[in-house]
RNA sequence: GCUGCUAUAGCUCAGUCGGUAGAGCGCAUCCUUGGUAAGGAUGAGGUCGCCAGUUCAAAUCUGGCUAGCAGCUCCA
């Protein structure tokens, strides 16, 4: 960072420290606004800051509206803020005095020996630890805005009282600010659950119910080719294909410990709690189903790995609150899979899922968007959340951490993230939102395999556990079919479009020759429509560019003559008539090649 | 599950003070046969998400439910 950059939007620190300032700013005007309302937590976050606040009414756009005016009033004010430093007892007596039962709580949390400081600007004093700008003035009036307000629990609890959050973004003018808005509302228009829907990938039906979406044709046609494509790659790789039930009785949940931690998330056939009647419950995951593929044979050290592979649909009943989409739904398929291994095969195999994984990615262009997560525990909550020892997770930790330095990737450590039998490698992908979520995942389980007795006769002749890798390879298929939506904007590449060409004759005389070359594109196995209405070529041009058709296919008296057809893509690019033996090997190579670029 | 917002034609939406509904697009029919992003005319289509309540009268007010959206919490 240069010395002239320090104070500019270049330097994270200085935007952090722009952005709490804006977070102080804006509680201060609504203290003045509103003086009864308590203050919670005021940080910055990733783009902007928000605040959390107590307030007896709740805020509307109309409250933001006043809190923005009242903003403006005190950055043009240039008061100063200034840092100072309280004893313990003193900062728990200005909490107390202002009404704050929020501040009292953080500074009774906070270690006997810590500073308390706070910042104070004018007729506003907060508990902090800074840093600040210097004074108000520093924040351009008109260079921010108000994004949202929403409910937020106390502490990130939900078993505490649900506060409001009001959420801002700033920048240093208000043509930056204006030019981020707008790309926030282009990066919207991406939304797949506006564009799937609009561009029949999806729907949901009340009647259906929460979390479970209808495929549309095209999202239907999409998750079949990925599906295909993903499970003769896998049988490439070395995978044996499994298909196990949807359901099992509660007893094979209860070997597995899913029973004990997940009850609630499960759909139930039955009464759980009557001990006389048999209990079914709908698959959450696949695990202790797939085992049953291992243990019905003896196994030896020559049978390993075993790679199983499974195209799975699991039942989650997730709270009411949680469905988004199809990123987040009650019923999904995922590209499962366990490997069963020696020990001595885990790094190697390891490896073989996260190659899998990228080549993956990098097929359907998602890699550049994706992050990896390295999943661990929580000590705190051993025995309640995590099952198995220390060691034990010490172990399955310590081998994770060394494979993935010896790979060599960038990850982020997430504490309290572990499966309850394990520590993940997880490949995180954000929505258009912002928010992010897991896209594919590999877990190694050290625990599993004992619970259902599995095991495998070594070398030596001695019985031993074998190690479990979970993983998928691409995924739950629809949520990478809505992270695909978003990036593609809804044009899918080629090989994954429901329709990939569309025959448009301009006049009923080329009616006939165009239901030649439908013909002709579908015994090639390309997916095509003939568009036959009398209207003008303009209007199903656009019809079909509106669609994210691939391939436009003009054909007319010019064409009909030449033997050919005149080629334009949704992209605009118009080829020029070409035959339709060139058109069929072009169309057919960029189809095998999985091609990103139409 | 929690907070807030929302639900009117297939879609996007309007509907004032409570007096039983409108537009554009789409769809159907007809005219038009037009060479790369919307040709014209006519017509059909709605128990105003569902169930109660208030009222002489409810799309409109109240309550409950269902579903959708954003965020929080959760995510094997």
């Amino acid at each position: 960072m240069s010395e002239e950059n320090l104070y500019t939007f270049e330097n994270p620190d200085y935007r952090h420290t722009y952005w709490h300032t804006c977070s102080h700013i804006m509680a201060q005007a609504v203290k003045r606004l509103w003086p009864e309302v308590m203050l919670a937590i005021g940080p910055a976050i990733d783009n902007g800051w928000y605040y959390d606040f107590d307030a007896p009414f709740s805020f509307t756009p109309d409250h933001l509206s006043q809190i923005e005016a009242e903003m403006k009033k005190i950055c043009k004010e240039r008061i100063r803020i200034e840092r100072s430093e309280k004893p313990r007892a003193e900062a728990l007596a200005w909490a107390e005095a202002n009404h704050e039962p929020y501040k009292k709580e953080l500074i009774e949390d906070l270690p006997q020996d810590e500073t308390i400081s706070f910042y104070t600007q004018g007729d506003f004093t907060d508990l902090c630890a800074g840093p600040h700008l210097d004074h108000t003035g520093r924040v351009k009036h008109n260079g921010f805005k108000l994004t949202q307000c929403c409910g937020a629990y106390w502490r990130g609890d939900s078993n505490r009282k649900m506060l409001q959050r009001i959420y801002g973004v700033a920048f240093p003018s208000k043509d930056e600010l204006d030019a981020y808005l707008k790309q926030q509302e282009e990066a919207l228009k991406r939304d797949h659950n506006k564009l799937g829907r609009e561009l029949d990938y999806f729907t949901t039906v009340d009647v259906i119910g929460q979390g479970l979406p209808v495929l549309l044709p095209n999202g239907a046609r999409a998750i079949q080719l990925l599906q295909r494509w993903i499970e003769d790659e896998e049988q490439k790789r070395g995978y044996i294909l499994t298909k196990t039930p949807l359901m099992a009785k509660s007893d094979l949940y209860k070997i597995s410990g899913h029973w004990d931690h997940y009850l609630d998330g499960m759909f139930i056939l039955g009464d759980p709690h009557d001990e006389s009647k048999e209990c079914f419950a709908l698959r959450p995951m696949t695990c202790p189903f797939q085992y049953q593929v291992y243990l019905s044979k003896a196994r030896s050290y020559r049978d390993l790995p075993m790679r199983l592979g499974e195209t799975s649909t699991l039942f989650r009943n997730e709270d009411s609150g949680e469905m988004h989409g199809l990123i987040r739904v009650r019923q999904f398929t995922i590209s499962e899979g366990h490997l069963v291994l020696r020990p001595d095969q885990l790094e190697e195999e390891f490896r073989g899922c996260l190659d899998l994984a990228n080549y993956c990615l990098d097929t359907l262009g998602l890699r550049e968007d994706c992050t990896f997560r390295f999943s661990q525990w929580d000590p705190a909550k051993a025995g309640v959340k995590y099952e198995g020892t220390a060691e034990q997770w010490e172990l399955a930790q310590a081998t994770m951490k060394n494979i993935l330095d010896h790979i060599g990737i960038d990850y982020t450590v997430g504490i309290d993230e572990a499966a309850f039998y394990g520590p993940k490698l997880d490949i995180q992908i954000k929505n258009v939102f912002g928010k992010e979520d897991t896209l594919i995942t590999i877990q190694i389980d050290m625990l599993l395999a004992q619970k259902f007795g599995m095991e495998y006769t070594d070398s030596d002749g001695q019985k031993k556990t074998p190690y479990i890798i979970h993983r998928t390879s691409m995924g739950c298929y629809e949520r990478t079919l809505a992270l695909l939506i978003e990036k593609y904007a809804g044009a899918l590449p080629l090989w994954l479009m429901g329709t990939q060409v569309k025959v448009m004759p301009i006049t009923d005389r080329a009616h006939e020759y165009a239901r030649g070359l439908v013909d002709q594109l579908k015994n090639a196995g390309i997916r095509a429509e003939g568009d036959y209405r009398s209207e003008k070529l303009g209007y199903k041009i656009r019809e079909a560019q509106v669609q994210k058709i691939p391939y436009m296919l003009v054909v007319g008296d010019r064409d009909m003559e030449n033997g050919t057809v005149s080629v334009r893509t949704r992209k605009g690019e118009d080829l020029g008539a070409m035959t339709m033996d060139a058109f069929l090997s072009k169309c057919l190579m960029e189809i095998a090649a999985k091609s990103k670029d139409l």
